[in-house]
DNA sequence: GAAATCTGTGGGAGCGCTCCCAAGGCAGTC
DNA sequence: GACTGCCTTGGGAGCGCTCCCACAGATTTC
């Protein structure tokens, strides 16, 4: 048996196709015979409305597009990421919206962002934005679209759920400074990214209320490997630092198993800090910065959601973040 | 400016609707004049063909879901999921199909399967699949369908792509039994799925060979909390055992976790291997049984693709695995 | 009691594409 | 030179739905 279409659905239940379309799509004005006899055929065929013939109609799609600026190994690999997609596609769930995913890089040739513009999914969630995403600009105008984290240039348009990052990371190092640690360094993330220089800039601002001058600042690149890079070049300097502030866990990770095999303890020789508090940190005993972020993803789906509904979520929405002391940078 | 459609194409170029038609699907009969042309008209327009009008009047999505009956927290905290994807999500990016991510136990009313089933994707890719997933058939019997591991009943005309569980296990407790160790426990994965079942087999046939007895065999249910308190399980027995073959990283990290609160030493004590070799492995120096995730994910793609473009896959292929030896379960 | 308003309903006209059939042009064949 | 075939092309007929307008009948208004 094909798929029961409206027009059958309306034969069985006596009435015309309109009124079908009418109660499917929850429309006020229907007699209540008209309705009992619509859902009693809905229910006996089975019926589902065809979404392509409803996409081509109204003109939506019901499809929402995650977009990843990021390599696929990357994305699934950074227990941040993977976090706030579970809280979007949570929220997802209960509503009638179907995720599509969009890992941006695999996409040379733009055929994503062409999918996204010619009508391929209602709006777009964005995370891990870089100011060289010169596409994500062009999906903007052709689409809603809601922010995971600052973009890199901010339009006043934008609607944005962040985190304090720069608090945040000032916050770190004053616990680092606190600690008494004087050479205190920093493995920073991708550049192009705003919460990198947030928390760069939290970083600095943590030292400078103390006086002291930075011990290195390295770019990491929000990798594993980048950070272990990063803890490489730090030790190469004539004094290697007796604290390290980590934007990620994940490069704290790299960083700890460098320090470590050139034979520095952790944290007697080298405090250490990261950021997301991710599995990986309580697994390490890694002191980090937690962000709610399955909290950011259920946000972030929420208020596309509203959008599509016509509403207008808050622009900027700013959620706590909390220092997770653990052994790598005990409590003083 | 609106999208163009394919007939605004078809006037600049100064041809039929049905040859742009046939230049955008790529087919063979049209002169060499009239592709430069449309070719030109279609760059000239930046057109790309409307999904929703395309997929109504070819009854194609051009669309493949992910269909992960599992809830979203562990499916993103499961790195041997998240590797999967990645390399299916990566396959899939040079062909012209898109992901539709289905998480199905966030889905209680069956939206997702009703979704599915009418036509929402032209074929599915299942992964992690449990005895107890009814809705998986009714999946089967509406589109093509690809495995991720040899689903919980086969059926002659699937198409799987899995590891040899059963000789993988039996190898890695094979090693376990080289280094001496005689009270050998296992710390399976959920039961509904046959990769625990295989692997839980090939834990009792590496025993049966050596002629030992097992020292417990508890479900630690894939999750690292479900691992710890199975290690706790078999901690509480009489005589603590002196190996554990544990049949996910995650579930180790969480058993090994336990190990060490209760004052026992891994590898001294008792030693321990997981399966995965996920980057938890490495972290956690934890022996580990290695199989290639991120190629099952590109096979599993190039699977469907070619299902869909009317080829026949093999329906059955292994892929290999290989036991990295660490600390947890050194050399001999 | 006629006009004005409000229900609830049906059907036409698309949405932008693919598929099929028919027709024109051209070469080759007897 | 008429006939057959092939290649290329155009246009009609949908795909299954939503949206809009119109219309009947019930209700209100003066």
């Amino acid at each position: 048996m094909p798929r029961p279409t409206i027009e059958e659905v309306a034969a069985l239940a006596g009435v015309s196709r309109s009124t079908v379309s009418r109660v499917v799509n929850g429309s006020s004005s229907v007699s209540s015979d008209a309705l009992a006899a619509v859902h009693d055929a809905i229910a006996r065929l089975g019926y589902a409305p065809n979404r392509a013939a409803r996409s081509l109609a109204s003109r939506q799609t019901h499809a929402i597009g995650l977009v990843v600026p990021e390599d696929t190994t990357r994305f699934f690999g950074d227990p941040f990421l993977a976090s706030v997609v579970a809280g979007i596609s949570s929220r997802l769930a209960d509503s009638e919206y179907i995720l599509n995913l969009l890992i941006a890089s695999d996409d040379p040739d733009g055929k994503m962002t062409r999918f996204v513009r010619n009508g391929g999914v209602d709006a777009a969630i964005i995370v891990s934005h870089h100011a060289s995403d010169s596409f994500v600009e062009r999906i903007a105008e052709a689409i809603p679209v809601v922010f995971g984290g600052r973009p890199a240039t901010v339009r006043t348009s934008d609607i944005i759920v962040d985190v304090d990052n720069l608090t945040a990371a000032r916050d770190a190092v004053a616990h680092l400074i606190a600690l008494g640690r004087t050479r205190i360094a920093t493995i920073t993330g991708t550049m192009t990214m705003s919460v990198s220089v947030d928390r760069r800039d939290g970083y600095r601002a943590a030292l400078a209320d103390a006086g002291l001058q930075p011990a290195g600042e390295i770019d990491g690149d929000f990798s594993e490997q980048g950070g272990a890079e990063a803890a490489r070049r730090l030790l190469a300097q004539d004094e290697h630092p007796d604290a390290i502030f980590v934007a990620s866990d994940l490069m704290a990770r790299g960083a700890i198993g460098v320090l470590r095999s050139a034979g520095l303890r952790v944290p007697h020789d080298v405090a250490v800090i990261g950021f997301d508090d991710s599995p990986l940190a309580e697994a390490s005993d890694l002191t980090s910065v937690r962000q709610p972020m399955f909290t950011q993803g259920e946000m972030l789906a929420g208020m596309v959601i509203d959008l599509l509904a016509g509403r207008r979520p808050e622009p900027l929405t700013i959620l706590p973040t909390e220092l997770v002391v653990r052994g790598s940078a005990p409590a003083v």
